[in-house]
DNA sequence: ATTTATGCAAATCATTTGCACATAG
DNA sequence: CTATGTGCAAATGATTTGCATAAAT
């Protein structure tokens, strides 16, 4: 197995997802770290988005309709996202473990992992609608 | 609000849905139908396929990293995927409505919708790996 | 006759990849 | 020195869209 190096751009990365908390994209997290260092690449923010996330230092919230989404919240925990605004939040529902146990009948299968995402309209938006 | 015609590619993809029951993807159905009508577009497919699903005759099963799938069977179910062979199952979890009611406190959030989706092995790849 | 649908190609969006060059170890 | 990382542009994969033409009501 090859080794990770040390490099301007995966600190970059990696404190810029920390501080963003409102679970960005690739590419807002791109555009943030462009103003402080103009010349990174896409391919380098998302070649290290994925590598930081396979060692587990950041999440990666697989979005079923858009873009993906980046999270400095490493433990398992759910998300919401607007319909409207498109804002993703973080969701109060501390049965991750018990989710997979939820099904009767998995035929033989591995469960490994899981994706859940609700959908909806947030108070903000309610709001505005009217 | 517009209404919708009878044609007979719209005919042609409803019923390939129904005959094909391992959650196609848009590409594969594309491919079965041109089998009988070798002129139909991709983009009539997809175009009808989203028409189908918005007045709830299929059921469009929208995948984290994939491919969406297509399924003849509408009522509020789940699925998982193989990691290896990417086969989508049904997934027994007759829990749909008490998904959303897990949720300690979703701060004024509306919801309307939610996606799961489980990942791992199946039992055919399980054994072919041995 | 009017409006929706089709087929094609081009466009879009998110993400990945090839490659020459740079740099960390 | 050598393997990993970077930046760029091009490639990919899934899906959507513009447009002229065709077909349904």
């Amino acid at each position: 197995m090859k080794k990770t190096r040390k490099t301007i751009q995966k600190e970059l990365i990696f404190e810029t997802v920390r501080q963003m908390k409102n679970h960005p994209t690739a590419e807002q997290l791109c555009q943030e770290i462009q103003k402080r260092h103009p010349t990174i690449s896409k391919a380098t923010v998302y070649r290290n988005l994925r590598q930081l996330s396979k060692i587990g230092k950041i999440k990666h919230i697989e979005m079923p309709d858009s873009a993906d989404r980046f999270d400095h919240f490493t433990d398992n925990h759910y998300h919401i996202k607007c319909n409207i605004c498109e804002r993703v939040f973080d969701v109060d529902m501390p049965y991750f473990d018990k989710i997979a146990e939820m099904i009767k009948d998995n035929k033989g299968f591995k469960i490994e992992t899981h994706d859940l995402v609700f959908k909806g309209v947030c108070r903000d938006c309610k709001k505005d609608k009217k």
